[in-house]
DNA sequence: CAAAGCGGAGAACGAACGTTCTCCGCCGAT
DNA sequence: ATCGGCGGAGAACGTTCGTTCTCCGCTTTG
């Protein structure tokens, strides 16, 4: 059974991209890949010439899904002040996912970030993306200090992100919103 | 040169917190923490009967100088408000330590927590405990509803510490204590 | 001084890792 | 039909890991 470039990289993608992310990436041997996604190890070397590459590209898969899984529910809302509220609802569906696991850059940064640069540099792109989204989204919503506001939003989220996968449960999303309602009422001009 | 059991123990366990912290614990083998240690390993091994167990003992001792460290910055407050801001200002003092690395049990929890489920309720422990001293300080600031604004809080607190080791600077201590002034305002009777 | 036992240094072992290599069967071109 | 090259299956290689074992010197006791 031959497969073309596109599928192999695909059905590789998928396979590391849940066991990456279920057990840590350091914990997933490349014939564990091998078996899930059914490409052999020549072809998943030529794919990715390394086991660093495929992190990378798995981290940089993860990001854009994550993106724009969070468009996708700011969008559905118009008012300013409910599209930031959005974000929290993002995450509460998020949580509730099966094998939800927490954020796979906090984890990955965990294991690699000393020893590689290339993930804690993922990481904090990430991270800088989603603190960007949600500047955009206070500065819409007529803040004062719309930095100011992202930063406290994002520290919520980022809090939410981690207790819930500690926790086990998606009840960190729903106190971060009320948390975030009560910033934007100190916050927000009337 | 025979230590008694007493500094052998101390001389493991300050290796592996060094080790385990900034690596992570799965790329640190029981060898590094023999040399860094100066324990041999048949001692080693007869201290701890097996990487698990020191891992645990790792986490234990972790659990123990955090909240000793935590308390000693909120008992220097007597004022019940600024009981709870203390706990960003040790925030702030954790984050500026050159090798800052985040939450040892978070990262404990990315690496282990679906296969070890020991390192999982480590985790949730120390979290649960957090969780209840501010609780505690909510309460005694006269919270209407303690456990909201400990939830509340402890996503600002998980939040910044995430943030903070990703960030590489103690920045996000600062704007979780302010986000934290302002639930305060909101949350406390004047 | 002799015998016995404890601890230290590090070799050894079996497993697992990332990566490469070998072999074999299948395909299109002549 | 034959040849050449590509891809798949998985063996092989060198390293590293967690753990155990061997050897040796020191100390203590009669």
């Amino acid at each position: 059974m031959t497969l073309d470039t596109e599928t192999a990289q695909r059905q590789v993608l998928d396979a590391a991209d849940a066991l990456f992310y279920e057990r840590g990436v350091q914990a997933v041997g490349m014939d564990a890949i091998r078996s899930a996604s059914g490409v052999s190890l020549k072809r998943l070397y030529q794919l990715f010439p390394s086991k660093d590459r495929l992190i990378e590209a798995y981290l940089d898969r993860r990001d854009q899904l994550w993106k724009s899984m969070l468009a996708e529910h700011v969008d559905a809302a118009t008012d300013p002040r409910e599209r930031i509220l959005a974000v929290f609802e993002f995450l509460h569906t998020w949580f509730l996912q099966r094998d939800y696991r927490g954020c796979a850059f906090i984890n990955s940064f965990g294991e690699l970030g000393t020893v590689s640069p290339r993930v804690a540099e993922l990481a904090m792109q990430h991270k800088e993306g989603f603190r960007q989204a949600l500047g955009e989204l206070a500065a819409a919503a007529g803040a004062p200090d719309p930095d100011r506001l992202a930063d406290h939003l994002i520290l919520l989220s980022e809090g939410a992100i981690t207790r819930s996968a500690i926790s086990g449960t998606a009840d960190p999303a729903t106190r971060a919103r009320e948390a975030a309602v009560l910033l934007l009422d100190a916050s927000l001009p009337a």
